[in-house]
DNA sequence: TAGCGTTGGTGTATGAATGACACCAACACG
DNA sequence: CGTGTTGGTGTCATTCATACACCAACGCTA
């Protein structure tokens, strides 16, 4: 009866994206995105974390706001939306209830409210891809060139020059090449890469 | 016992900015913004709205979203601050209790809470400046490039290159010239432009 | 062990956009 | 009619963005 998902003046609510070849995002599977209802003295942050905590058990992603929507009458008040980023070895998801779904697909069963945070949460990622380091989120520390414009590509839906956008990268001083390379296929191996410390991997405001 | 203001697990905060030779935002003269707890099956919009109308009396002015904070303790549960902005002329503001406030004066009494408000606000125009047709929002329907420039060196808090700001605006293909100038104090008078219809004046989304 | 398939990795040339810069025009006022 | 003040204009140099093609290194297989 006590139900937190149910109940309670505010609610947040979390997309959470990854990518493994296309883009997508964690849906429950009565169409709809993880919710908490804001327990007492709880911060805003902590709520949408503990929201994706109990449907997923994933910790320490990367979370921002993204928009504050109007409740239902019969519900929250506000529902203040976040979104999550984490690269998909991360998330080692075997739980009932939650899967993966494609962003674009409007044949996915999703319930309006939620629809339209995904579908800002997007136009976000894009927006922000090219003045924010957002990229590296959906990445292990340590990334090929070419798993990051994958990313780029992906977000952005278009494809890239390859020469151009390693020069872009390269330019943006935010890469720090390692020794090391990754052997992957039957090809020649490629050279890893990670953030710079002195930048930090999360852009603090908008 | 029962005032809006001070009850409600939601509330909204508005910076209303204006620019007088300066940067200026409303500020009520305890040292806070003008605030409303969300009224049942009210809108968070239509409640930041009426905040700025119980303590003003402007009505349609640009308003934007910024961010959701947490409450206090004592007090509501989230608050869902918005920035508005409008022309000087537009604001013949002679209630008692308000006034306008430097943003980047440090002395300016202001609660903490608020005061961050303010500055995310502040930080949120200079970055929409440039791909968002925010300055417009503080001029005139019909304004000069004077004018113009004007706002953007303010909010950008640098000085612009003249003949270069022009070309830039000439090129955005937003703006369209009137037949008509403006005459103001002794020097050649100043051809007047508007902002073409077809481009919403208001952009959206973030 | 040689060839193939696949991804990793590199430089240059061209057009577009940006930034720096100085002078005349039109008015009001005294 | 002279002065002060803001309005208005073009060019050149530099930087940035775009388009584009080939060899390298590996695993696999024949």
């Amino acid at each position: 009866m006590n139900d937190t998902n149910t109940i309670g003046p505010v609610h947040t609510a979390v997309a959470l994206f990854t990518i493994r070849e296309r883009l997508e995002f964690l849906r429950l599977d009565e169409g709809r995105l993880p919710t908490a209802a804001l327990a007492p003295q709880e911060a805003l942050e902590a709520c949408a974390r503990r929201a994706l905590w109990a449907t997923t058990g994933i910790e320490d992603v990367f979370l921002e706001q993204l928009y504050t929507f109007d409740g239902r009458q019969d519900g929250p008040r506000a529902i203040v939306a976040y979104y999550a980023l984490a690269p998909r070895e991360r998330l080692p998801i075997r739980r009932p209830g939650v899967s993966w779904a494609d962003p674009t697909d409007s044949a996915t069963s999703l319930a309006d409210d939620h629809r339209i945070i995904v579908q800002r949460a997007c136009e976000r990622l894009a927006g922000k891809l090219e003045y924010a380091p957002i990229a590296y989120q959906f990445l292990a520390e340590r990334f090929t060139l070419g798993e990051l414009q994958a990313v780029y590509e992906i977000i952005g839906c278009q494809t890239l020059d390859k020469r151009n956008f390693r020069r872009r990268m390269r330019a943006s001083a935010r890469l720090v090449e390692t020794r090391d390379v990754r052997r992957k296929g039957c090809h020649r191996p490629a050279r890893l890469y990670r953030l710079r410390d002195t930048q930090p991997a999360i852009a603090g405001a908008l």
